[in-house]
DNA sequence: TCTGGGGTCCTAGGACCC
DNA sequence: TCTGGGGTCCTAGGACCC
């Protein structure tokens, strides 16, 4: 057993903003959250789109975050909208722009676009007499602020918060759960199927299923060298966590060891080979202008195209010097391609990655290069990069998106980013 | 079962160097 | 020629989160 005077006892607090997609485009609208059905969908014009977000009184008649478009009926108090990804990237900076009041920013962690935690142990008593009554005050001013609702839960350490906002807080009246040490036999250990739990999803539930593991408590209870033996760190997490137990800190959180940029898709049809190659250097386009916008240069370029049967041909390749450059990676990228992949085979799913990042103030320049030619590509990768930041990113594209493999949305009207 | 997309982390094996 | 340890980097594959 744990002896939990040995661990940390903080207060955190991990806030989910409520239906967060769905309940900014109600209010862009004037409609309220809490009575309109509405869904936000990837695009309303696909019957395919997955839904991204539904507001709660959608979500009872069943259509809930992953469903699909033609899931939902047609009916005409039933909202359907298109993300405004800007806007929600506004109200989110908005709210945390509230929770910084509370907090030192190193006390803080944004944990997704509408997720954060905040470590309040040294600065709740200057607002509140308690976590909970911080919790509630943060929680009404976001509401004042903003007309967003917001679940708030409470614990020693991050999983407890988030475990006690996502199995408590966000079905109780008030959007508050405080879970401390002390309360997790009671609340904790009757958590059931286990892939509710943060951590735990339903192909490692069905490992511990077998073994005869069908809830938290009997996840606490199991012998952890065997968890260990057979899942290795993870297992070693599972038992902690399982007792309430989390060493993670909030300070910590923010060195990210791995960053990475993807573009990945699902193709609406079946793609020959061939024209994989269009869509490909879409997403090397895509990457590397993000990554320019970061001063950035890739090391890793990781890949894949998958086909209908599900068989996935990835590969990744290492630039020792690293790059930014879409033709020096789509290059590559499709010589290695071609030796893996079956040329026959139809394909449904493309996917980009570039890690290992150095800051491309550290370019090296070979003392064979051309260096006037990559200064003229750089200058003209820079001024495209201004283009698409000004005008997005249909405003300039290449000449193979204009085939019928494109994925890119050509919009009526715009051509090269001006407007006849 | 399936047509989402972006992101982080872990493991294991191999190559190479000291 | 065989043996061995430790460290770093790379690649392939898998899992999970929002």
């Amino acid at each position: 057993m744990y002896d939990y005077n040995l661990c940390p006892q903080y207060d955190i607090l991990c806030i989910d903003l409520k239906s967060f997609f769905a309940s900014v485009s109600c209010r862009l609208k004037g409609l309220d959250p809490e009575t309109t059905k509405l869904a936000v969908v990837g695009d309303t014009k696909s019957m395919g789109s997955v839904v991204l977000a539904a507001t709660p009184e959608l979500k009872k008649l069943g259509i809930k975050t992953g469903s699909r478009l033609f899931e939902i009926p047609a009916r005409s108090d039933i909202f359907i909208i298109n993300p405004s990804m800007k806007i929600y990237l506004d109200y989110s900076m908005r709210i945390t722009e509230i929770a910084l009041k509370y907090v030192a920013p190193e006390d803080f962690h944004q944990y997704s676009i509408d997720e954060f935690f905040m470590d309040v142990t040294h600065s709740y008593h200057l607002f509140a007499a308690s976590p909970r009554e911080l919790a509630r005050k943060i929680k009404t001013e976001i509401y004042e602020e903003t007309l967003i609702e917001c679940a708030v839960g409470i614990g020693d350490n991050l999983l407890l918060s988030k475990v006690a906002l996502d199995i408590e807080a966000k079905h109780m009246p008030d959007g508050i759960a405080e879970w401390r040490y002390e309360n997790v036999v009671e609340k904790m250990w009757h958590i059931k199927p286990l892939s509710k739990f943060w951590g735990i999803n339903k192909k490692s539930e069905k490992k511990l299923n077998q073994r005869g593991i069908f809830n938290i408590g009997d996840l606490a209870n199991y012998p952890h060298a065997y968890l260990k033996r057979d899942f290795g760190i993870i297992g070693v997490d599972w038992h902690l966590h399982a007792n309430g137990i989390d060493f993670s800190k909030i300070s910590e959180k923010h060195k990210v060891h791995s960053p990475s940029i993807a573009k990945s898709q699902i193709l609406m049809r079946d793609y020959k080979f061939s024209e994989t190659y269009v869509v490909l250097f879409e997403h090397v386009d895509e990457v590397t202008h993000r990554m320019r916008l970061m001063h950035q240069l890739a090391k890793t370029i990781q890949f894949s195209v998958g086909t209908k049967d599900g068989h996935i041909y990835r590969k990744q390749f290492t630039i020792k010097e690293g790059t930014n450059s879409e033709d020096v990676i789509m290059k590559r990228l499709w010589q290695e391609l071609k030796k893996i992949a079956d040329p026959y085979a139809l394909y449904r799913t493309i996917s980009v990655t570039l890690t290992n990042f150095i800051p491309d103030s550290q370019k090296q320049v070979s003392l064979f290069q051309d260096v006037d030619k990559m200064l003229k590509e750089e200058a003209l990768m820079k001024t495209i990069d201004a283009l698409k930041v000004k005008y997005g990113q249909l405003s300039v594209m290449r000449a193979i998106s204009c085939t019928e493999a494109s994925t890119l949305k050509l919009r009526e009207g715009l051509i090269a980013g001006h407007k006849r």
